[in-house]
DNA sequence: AAATTATATATTGCGCACAATATAATTGGA
DNA sequence: TCCAATTATATTGTGCGCAATATATAATTT
């Protein structure tokens, strides 16, 4: 008789590591930000802070919470971030006077001319890696984004 | 004459978010552990606390290594992880007398019988949810890990 | 055997990521 | 008008995640 716990062996076994979706995207992402790293510390930038400098480059400005609705972020994250964001002088954060409630973020003169240089990263990480089915597979997982995104009720 | 920075506006701009494969990806790591806290609270973890106590219901013992190996993670992460999971009763740490720079992990009692719980975690989590392919889509992630791991040199 | 090199984990410092809570402003009724 | 509910951001505390570095042990070379 077994003392409790089941048999870790079965290939049906539901907690198998190889058996969850979670356990690959979870490795991906950190990978990838590793990978992303030593690129975007030229730049100066982390990968969230990256990630907040495309959405601004697309359009500005923005609100915190338009940030965090497009990015998936709660304040809690961003207020942070886009402090030192603005301490590097990338951004500007300012009351908006018709909502008090609401920081308006805005881009500098350098964090718009930053795109100049960022023009360049996608295809620095791109260069000599094989990339099958790359385009699939961003937009299985971003099928996959859109139904935990109604899941956990995250609004954009 | 523009002045100096790139229109964003090109649906083929490398810079757009949607064109980024990064951005589901960690869009979708982040929601998924959104979605797993409430239910892994109940077990006393963490999200990759419970990926430990996957590895570890598979195989045990193991080192901070091999587990760091499995989960594409570092010590950095690792052991202060490992001790707060020691401080909470799951894992014993103990140097490897046979080579005193290893720490084995191992489960207690109380860690083994945690499975018993977990098992209902992944069908938790499946409830009531459409999962359009989603075994096609972890099997895509499950190669870009591959290609990835080997582009930023971790080895399993 | 001693010195060198490689390996394994720990430590430190910084930057997310998020839940829970707080604060303040706006909106929508009684 | 006033008050309750809603909205938007900030704050706090905890736990990752990782680069850089330190420390100790083991393996290898000479």
């Amino acid at each position: 008789m077994n003392d409790g716990v089941a048999a870790a062996q079965d290939p049906r076994d539901p907690l198998l590591l190889d058996r969850q979706v979670c356990f690959p995207l979870y490795a991906a992402t950190n990978l990838l930000s590793r990978l992303y790293g030593p690129v975007l510390r030229e730049l100066g930038l982390t990968y969230p802070q990256y990630l907040v400098m495309l959405v601004l480059w697309e359009k500005e400005p923005q609100t915190v919470g338009s940030l965090g609705a497009r990015l998936y972020l709660d304040s809690g994250t961003l207020t942070p971030l886009l402090k030192r964001m603005e301490a590097a002088g990338l951004v500007r954060r300012t009351r908006d006077p018709e909502d008090e409630r609401r920081v308006v973020i805005e881009l500098t003169e350098s964090g718009k001319i930053l795109r100049n240089q960022a023009v360049y990263v996608p295809e620095t990480l791109a260069r000599g890696r094989k990339s099958v089915g790359i385009d699939e597979l961003r937009d299985s997982v971003r099928r996959l984004v859109e139904l935990l995104a109604e899941q956990t009720g995250s609004k954009r």
